[in-house]
Parts: structure tokens; sequence; C-alpha cells
DNA sequence: GCTTGAACTGAACGCGCGTTCAGTTACTCT
DNA sequence: AGAGTAACTGAACGCGCGTTCAGTTCAAGC
């Protein structure tokens, strides 16, 4: 029992890559087997093999692509005039690209210490270009007297790890919407740092 | 080959759960065998089963004591004066207890999806509870009119997201004291929430 | 209608898993 | 000295793991 019309390559791929990430992020990579992965795309274990090298390059690639959508979003988008301006971007930005993937932000977030040492040093290079954006956007605005961090990496990763965290609680339909949520955060996020 | 002297269950028990501890954290509980613990206590894996039932009570036992210890510790803390003085003693506190433990609250963050249901609620219940602390002290300093957040169940995640993050990044004989990190973040959370 | 070849199966590989348990050790108590 | 016992070993259990690969299926191209 093979295809039945058409290539399925440009089908099965990014399908495995899907099962792949929601069941990581679901039970953790340890914990899910090819196996399952294979059942959730609907083939046996062997044909995931078509697809990826093996388990641990699943892994990477997934997180790596993350990372890769993430600095290139942010690269992509409209960027403020002045400091708060840019926070604010920045901010906004960060909530709403992250609440709109959980799995692969959870990933990120959890399955670092699975990856081998230099796809490790990979991802890690990936996110602290990321904590750079911020940490810029927060120099800049110390150096023009509208913000004041008495450590501007620190505060960078202190707002970081603040927004993320909606990702913890965040639910579809719940008491608040995305963009009352990201109102509320911007907020914070820019009470904290003023001057 | 048994114990030399005394009664061994006595040092061997919590030898078991450290080792687990900082196995599980390291990591992850389902990358981490009973074989590998029982190597790191120096005793053979059927051993381990004189102190515990299975793997999951293990992991469960790790983590309802992390949350038992938090929630006491933190009764036992000195309560300030006003809003400010019971929110500075909710932060302080906060960054202290958790750095001290960093292992115990990885473990906190990142397993709570493998354990059984039942612990699982039972988990979720304790920290509920420590969340609700400071979401009360957030709510009498509204009233109060010392502080202005729109939420204040979600300024209470979002501000123990920010601190729970110095975990992340704070590693000893580092930039800064623990001391000047308090402090740091400390600023930034009484500046998110202050009218 | 035959050949090609990509997609996939199904069985197998050696291995390590959580857990059990009969047996052994070394200490304490009488 | 001998009995009792807590602590622990070491082998075994069935099972599922990641990965490989010879063989099968089937649409497409000539």
């Amino acid at each position: 029992m093979a295809r039945k019309q058409g290539s399925h390559s440009d089908i099965t791929g990014p399908k495995v890559r899907e099962a792949a990430l929601r069941l990581f992020a679901r039970h953790g990579y340890a914990a899910v087997s090819m196996r399952r992965i294979a059942a959730e795309v609907g083939v046996q274990a062997g044909a995931l093999y078509l697809y990826t090298p093996d388990k641990q390059s699943l892994l990477f690639e997934l997180l790596k692509e993350h990372m890769d959508a993430l600095l290139a979003a942010w690269q992509a988008e409209p960027r403020g005039d002045g400091p708060e301006a840019r926070l604010e971007a920045f901010a906004r930005f960060h909530i709403r690209f992250h609440l709109a993937r959980p799995d692969a932000v959870f990933l990120s977030y959890m399955e670092l210490r699975n990856l081998e040492p230099g796809n490790f040093a990979t991802i890690e290079a990936l996110r602290r270009g990321y904590e750079n954006e911020l940490e810029a956007i927060l120099r800049d605005g110390v150096a023009a007297g509208r913000f004041a961090v008495p450590d501007s990496k620190l505060a960078a990763m202190a707002l970081i790890a603040m927004l993320t965290g909606v990702n913890t609680w965040f639910r579809e339909g719940g008491r608040l919407s995305r963009a009352r949520v990201e109102e509320i955060y911007w907020d914070m996020a820019r009470k904290a740092v003023r001057a």
C-alpha cells in the first residue's frame, strides 16, 4: 500500500515534522518513539527515515526552523520610531509570534538539553541573537534617557521571560483576547523599564 | 556487600532522591533510567525499590516536596507592611528560594507532563496556591491605590514568569551577585505594577 | 505493456528499559 | 554462638526502543 496519486514526498515530509512537533511538545522528545510519530502520520516507522536521517535530526530541524522563523519574522517587522515605539513593536511582536506557535516555543525551551553539543551551540547562538535585539533597544533607550535599567542584558532577559510566560497560561477562547493580553503585557513591560 | 555500620536506610533514601533530582533535571525524566540513578548512588537498580514503589513516585515525591517547601517557606517569611513592602518581600523571597534550588525548579517546570493525572492535579493545586499569594498582594495594592494593573491574575503570572526567569541564566560566580540580581529584579517588578 | 523508481512495508537486529525476586551478606540482639 | 533481619545483589521477565533493509506496491514515462 503506497501513494495513490501525485508525489507523496511533498506532503509526507511536512506531515512528519508536524506530528513530531506536536508529540515532542506534548510528551517530550525522549518519551516519543519513532513508531508513535509514524502512527500519527499513518505510516510504518521505517518510512520516517525517508524524511530524516535520525530522530536527533528531527528535533534539531524543528528547533532550527523555529529560531530561523523567529529571527526572520522580527527582521520583517516594521521598525518603530524611537525607543518606546521600538520596544512596543518588540513586545507585541514577541507575544503575537509566540502565541501563534505554542508547540514550537515549548519545544525550544524544554528540549535544548536533548540536543547534541554541536546542535545545541547552533540553537543557542540564534537565541542569543534574538535576545541581543531586545538588549540593543533597551541600551539605546537608556542612552537616550527614555529608559532606566541598571543592566540592559538582565532587563532584556527579564522582559523576554515575562513575555514568553504568556504561553504557559493563555488558552484560545479564554477570558482575554490576544489583543487584550498584548495590551496588558506591553503596559507592564513599558512601565518596568521606563525612566 | 551491604552496610558497614548503623542503618543505611537513613542515608541511602535521601541519596536516591538527590541523585534522581539531579539527573532528572539534567537529562529529563524519560531519559534517565533507574539503572543510571542506582549507579549514581552506588547500588544496583533493584535496591532503589526499597526506597520508592516505582519511578513515577520518585518524580512525584520530588515535585511534591519542592512545592510543599516553597509554600512553607513563604508562610514562614516575615510579612511586609503595606502593599509595596509585601510585594518586595515576595519578589526577594521568590528569587532567593528559586536560586537556591535550581534543579528542583527546573524539574517542576519541565516534568509536569510526565506526571499521572492525579499527581499532576495535586502539584497544580499547590502551584495555584502560590500564585494566589502574589495575586492577593497585587489585588490589595490595587484596592489601596498603590498599584495599577488591569488584571491582577495576569499581572501575577507575568511577575512570576519574570522572577523565575532568573534561573535560566544565573550562574554562581558570574557578573552579578545574588543580592544585586534581587535588587534589579525587585526594581523592575515594582515599577511594572506601580500606580 | 513494459520498465523504472519513489514510497512504503514488515520483519528483524541488538539493546536497554522498569520491575521482580530468590538468594546473599553483614550487622544487631539475645 | 546462633537467630533474626535490613540492605543489597544479580539474574531474569517481557517489552519497546532506534535503526536497517530486502522486498512489495503502484503511478508515470516510454
